[in-house]
DNA sequence: TTGCTCCTCACGTCACGTGAGGTGGC
DNA sequence: TTGCTCCTCACGTCACGTGAGGTGGC
């Protein structure tokens, strides 16, 4: 599927797209021989999972080592390779992600209150 | 008060203040003679109200336009002067604000969300 | 005099946005 | 052939961050 359906589909624009191609976060499996990108339904997971991971306030440097170090583990499970280091990994990540989320809640607590401020400022006002 | 007490107190940091500044966002009322930035008490007042504002998504431009508007229709209120216009600008970044607020809602459950997914991949993982 | 705080350039950074000029593909 | 989609540079932007080199003020 092209790069405009997929913009489309996850609300993201078309230069999100390439920037994140260009920075290895979200490489299209294909090309059209004409050079388009094409990416399959499994790419298109992958960005769904990178559009969730961002509100969180992480680097695309970031996003990247989670997802490469969520692969690895994969093929570590499958090879029967040691995990420990990886998941290890992954919790540390769990761990901010948490703490980012947060620290989102008292953002949102903070701006429910300035908005109900703002109203009863305007409330307090008589007209002309 | 200096920049870096401001600073410590709002937990923001001193470049943001003097980029603030520079902006014309947040001007410190007065300077010392050998030139350092002294803030009033209502100067920060106005960097507490900026600083919860932010988390929305409002740019600097918009944010010195609400707080320019606030403070015109202060004016206009004093004066018995016409305030229509005014306060109807206020209501649209109401408006504007609670849109984004739901949108904030939006990405902190998607991040909830999130989170319990990547620590349910981890709970089916089996170490080595 | 020491030490901590603050100052002004000037350039860097991060995640894209925005044309310019050109081609793919039904 | 028309039209819509997509391509690659290359430069712009927004909100700061980061030194470099120097001074304020108790």
């Amino acid at each position: 599927v092209q790069i405009g359906e997929v913009a489309r589909r996850l609300d993201l624009s078309i230069n999100t797209l390439r920037h994140w191609h260009e920075m290895g976060l979200a490489v299209p499996s294909y090309r059209s021989p004409g050079g388009f990108r094409l990416y399959t339904e499994v790419d298109v997971a992958r960005l769904a999972f990178i559009k969730r991971f961002r509100p969180l306030g992480f680097g695309i440097d970031e996003i990247r080592d989670v997802l490469t170090t969520r692969d690895a583990l994969a093929v570590a499970q499958a090879s029967s390779s040691p995990t420990g280091a990886l998941i290890a990994r992954l919790e540390e990540y769990i761990a901010v992600a948490t703490e980012r989320h947060a620290a989102m809640r008292a953002d949102l607590a903070d701006a429910e209150a300035f908005i109900a401020e703002l109203q009863f400022q305007l409330e307090g006002t008589s007209n002309t």
